[in-house]
RNA sequence: GCCGAGGUGGUGAAAUUGGUAAACACGAUGGAUUCAAAAUCCAUUGCUCGCAAGAGCUUGUGGGUUCAACUCCCACCCCCGGCACCA
């Protein structure tokens, strides 16, 4: 007998099925469709990552099940080639980044391809090609046409070592999520997308669609939707009115001061002479200050009196107006009231600065003492925050937290100084990047015309070809240098105007990817309609944690505004998400060129092979969670496919398996079903070594033709070596297109089993029984034993409890 | 601080959702094979006591519910991920 050897049969399969095509997905046909979808890679000049492979092996199981269950499934594959890397690597080299991406494509191709993940590679798509990011900016010409596509002058955040504009989701805790440099602020004209329009529906879709919880909260967290009421508070000496913005309506009666954000528009007005200088300089010393700085929470609050005073609308009481730099100026209008008995922060500004202290919510428990005996409260040395009953409240006393914001609310609105408010904590998307690695933006700038949208029939807009990508550091993009590319004739009005050179972020290309694959070649629309209503939604997209509140929100809101104006079927993209856990260096470090620990997948399959590395994938710990890899865990499974390839050689003459060993392969069928779609992909496997070794203690039992089913079974997990032993059975059809075998309920039930005697809810002894014994005959047949005995020992049995097909329990 | 997910052998982990804790794998120890090594095969492997039969203990800690708790309830501790002066 011939010995496992993968690295023999594995590129003979690999040729074999890429020339029958049997990964190709049908348009329209009659077999139900599965669309199941991996997040596509960057092509990055390091090469695929074992990371990535986790992902995909699980995925491509599941889509090689499905197609063998009778699905027509959709599992495509592209490359997401646009962004900084490129570009950097380019700047580096002298490599133009078109031909360093398509050297990087090509290799990992060919690594994918190694693998045998079953892509139809007949949808392959590029976000770089032309013919793709037509629709990309085609895309981008709808949102201008809704109105959803905008320029302000704001401040961005830039990063000084990527020379470029970030959106709020690239910067992690201060920093360029990318290069880790500290992020500035910078004042620029962008171009952004109105997200926010669609805040309440990213957050009320979400319950209808399968996603795990953690994906749920993250991105509900990040959009931070927060009710409340927004109430005026009048100026003493001016007309002016601040806005300011509370969910705690309910203790608006403790309120001892208002407080401004330095750039709020009211504080020049409101600084009275003799403080100008002292706000001044607070003001001036703030700005110098990085919204990092700003908003550090260890940082102690700090403040000015601005002179000026407002009055609390429900009790005409004097309020102090002062300016703090900890208010941030984006969020609320910029305004808030100082509550500091309700409030931890407010309480400790207010200790610093010598506010008065007014209590107006206490405890339930304080409320009814107090009632009862009429004490005076004592003076407060912390902050009350939680709900409770309000005191001191006017008309309002009494009221328990809840009620009083819906009565005080109420209030506001009749007496016409307060209403119903909203915020967000999602900001509206930046969206112009000032690089050249990515797609132009599709607009002329007119002087008399203002910007105009690029005609359609002129789409694309292709990137030029320049000598010169790197990024010029003034803030514009090296685009803006070719002056015979910006230089142009205003659509509109044929007079002269200019190219936006800004290009777009990387994150454009992969918002609606998914949709292309329906229909990769098409140049009259992104997808052909009806080929988008067979194929979509996804029903089941798998990826990384990282991208909960960038791609997969930004896609999700791509796919909501195509759904508005009729191109996307329907409102949601991904029926379900689930997410995989990164697998860490074998010294539990990130892997990284850097610590020289990284993992190359190329060199696994050359020493153990691709079904290996596939299965070790899977095997190495709970789908979702991060992973140390180990090489050692590698041998492992390894050997376990040496005994498949023995027990499956040395069986095949059988006739018949025995018993025990029909109903192992089929509680194997069902432990798969099963854990499949759990995304238990290591208890699979787990599964298949019990049931090999089962099968390696007698040989005899075992037959040919449940080799044959373990096979079929194995299939989508280790396609070359299921495939190759296969045929050595003597088939001359592939294994791929067998049917996916069917477990029966009954055959997987034990016949006999072990039941669990219990005295006193202790394990004292088992006994082998028939799997459907009575109450009764258990009870006889346990009682007789002599370890039963012995720890009875006449004491009298008060209860007995008999779980079926489990345990009996003696109580005494 | 808030939100989320966790804490089980030497290691990665499993546990039919309240019913034999530690499946499967790695590692380790001993043995077989070999001139030798690798590979392979066999045995042992949660901890403690014991020559043994056996007994006791064990799922972060402390309580509770139950005939029975890794699983349910309460309190606390510790790691990981996300958000974070968001009013």
């Amino acid at each position: 007998m011939k010995k496992y050897e993968p690295q023999k049969i594995e590129p003979k399969w690999q040729r074999a099925w890429e020339k029958s095509e049997i990964y190709r997905a049908q348009d329209f046909s009659k077999k139900p469709k599965k669309y199941i979808l991996i997040e596509f890679p960057y092509p990055s000049g390091e090469g695929l990552h074992v990371g990535h492979l986790r992902s995909y092996s699980a995925l491509d199981a599941v889509a090689r099940k499905k197609r063998m269950e009778g699905f027509n499934v959709l599992f495509p594959i592209g490359w997401d080639a646009f962004g900084l890397p490129a570009e950097n690597y380019a700047i580096k080299t002298g490599i133009h980044p078109k031909e360093a991406t398509q050297k990087n494509i090509a290799n990992f191709k060919r690594q994918l391809k190694s693998l045998s993940l079953s892509f139809d590679w007949n949808r392959e798509i590029n976000t770089t090609n032309p013919k793709y990011y037509k629709w990309t900016q085609w895309i981008f010409l709808k949102f201008f046409e809704k109105g959803l596509a905008y320029q302000a002058e704001i401040p961005i955040n830039w990063c000084p070592s990527c020379k470029a504009g970030l959106a709020n989701e690239e910067v992690v805790s201060g920093k360029c999520e990318r290069c880790g440099t500290q992020v500035e602020k910078k004042i620029k004209k962008q171009w952004m997308l109105k997200i926010t329009k669609y805040a309440d529906r990213l957050i009320d879709d979400l319950e209808k669609l399968d996603y795990l919880e953690k994906i749920k909260t993250q991105q509900i967290n990040w959009i931070g939707k927060s009710c409340g009421t927004e109430i005026d508070f009048k100026t003493e000496n001016s007309k002016d009115t601040i806005k300011v913005f509370t969910t705690r309506t309910d203790t608006i009666f403790g309120v001892t001061a208002v407080i401004l954000a330095p750039e709020h528009s009211l504080v020049e007005k409101l600084i009275t002479d003799d403080n100008k200088e002292k706000v001044m300089n607070y003001i001036e010393q703030s700005k110098k200050k990085s919204d990092f700085e700003r908003t550090e929470i260890k940082k102690e609050k700090t403040g000015v009196f601005t002179g000026s005073y407002c009055l609390n609308p429900v009790n005409n009481e004097k309020i102090p107006i002062w300016v703090g730099d900890y208010i941030v100026a984006t969020y609320g209008g910029g305004a808030v009231m100082l509550v500091p008995a309700h409030d931890k922060r407010d309480f400790n500004f207010a200790k610093k600065y010598k506010l008065s202290v007014k209590e107006v919510i206490i405890s339930r428990e304080r409320f009814s003492l107090i009632k009862s005996t009429r004490t005076v409260l004592p003076q407060l040395n912390e902050s009350f925050i939680e709900d409770g009953v309000l005191i001191d409240s006017g008309q309002f006393s009494g009221l328990t937290s809840e009620k009083a914001r819906r009565e005080i609310l109420k209030y506001t609105e009749k007496q016409g100084f307060g209403r119903k408010a909203i915020h967000y904590k999602l900001r509206d998307w930046i969206f112009s990047r000032q690089h050249y690695w990515g797609e132009p933006i599709p607009l002329i700038h007119c002087e008399k015309c203002g910007a105009v949208p690029v005609p359609e029939k002129d789409l694309p807009i292709e990137l030029p070809y320049v000598e010169k990508y790197q990024p010029t550091g003034t803030g514009e993009s090296p685009l803006a240098k070719i002056s015979e590319w910006v230089n142009i004739k205003c659509p509109k009005c044929k007079g002269p105007a200019k190219r936006e050179t800004d290009t777009m972020p990387n994150w454009a290309g992969s918002s609606w990817y998914f949709m292309r694959y329906t229909d990769p070649y098409n140049d009259k629309s992104l997808a052909d309609s009806k080929k988008l209503k067979y194929w979509l939604p996804v029903d089941w997209y798998n990826g990384g944690m990282e991208h909960t509140t960038l791609h997969l929100l930004y896609s999700r809101f791509w796919y909501k505004f195509l759904f508005d104006i009729g191109i996307a079927p329907q409102a949601e993209p991904y029926t379900r998400r689930t997410s995989h856990g990164i697998v860490l260096a074998e010294d539990g470090r990130k892997m990284s060129k850097s610590f020289g620990n990284v993992v190359n997948p190329d060199d696994i399959i050359k020493e153990y092979g691709a079904d290996t590395l596939r299965i070790y994938e899977m095997f190495m710990g709970p789908f979702g969670q991060a992973i140390t890899w180990s090489t050692k865990g590698v041998k492992g499974v390894y050997r376990f496919l040496e005994k498949v390839w023995k027990l499956s050689l040395e069986c095949s003459e059988n006739e018949k398996s025995s018993p025990k060993i029909i109903r192992a392969i089929h509680q194997l069928n069902k432990k798969i079903d099963e854990d499949l779609e759990a995304t238990k992909f290591n208890t699979i496997i787990a599964g298949f070594m019990k049931f090999v070794n089962l099968g390696l203690e007698d040989k005899k039992e075992v037959g040919k033709d449940t080799i044959e089913k373990m096979l079929i079974l194995l299939s989508p997990f280790a396609p070359h070596i299921s495939e190759e032993l296969w045929q050595k059975l003597g088939h001359k059809k592939s294994i791929f297109k067998e049917k996916w075998p069917k477990y029966d309920p009954k055959l997987v039930k034990e016949e006999k089993i072990n039941l669990v005697i219990q005295i006193n809810g202790k394990v004292r002894d088992k006994i082998e029984v028939e799997a459907n014994i009575s109450e009764k005959e258990a009870n006889q047949l346990t009682l007789k034993r002599e370890k039963v005995k012995k720890w009875i020992e006449g004491k009298p049995i008060k209860k007995t409890i008999f779980v079926k097909g489990r345990l009996i329990n003696f109580v005494v």
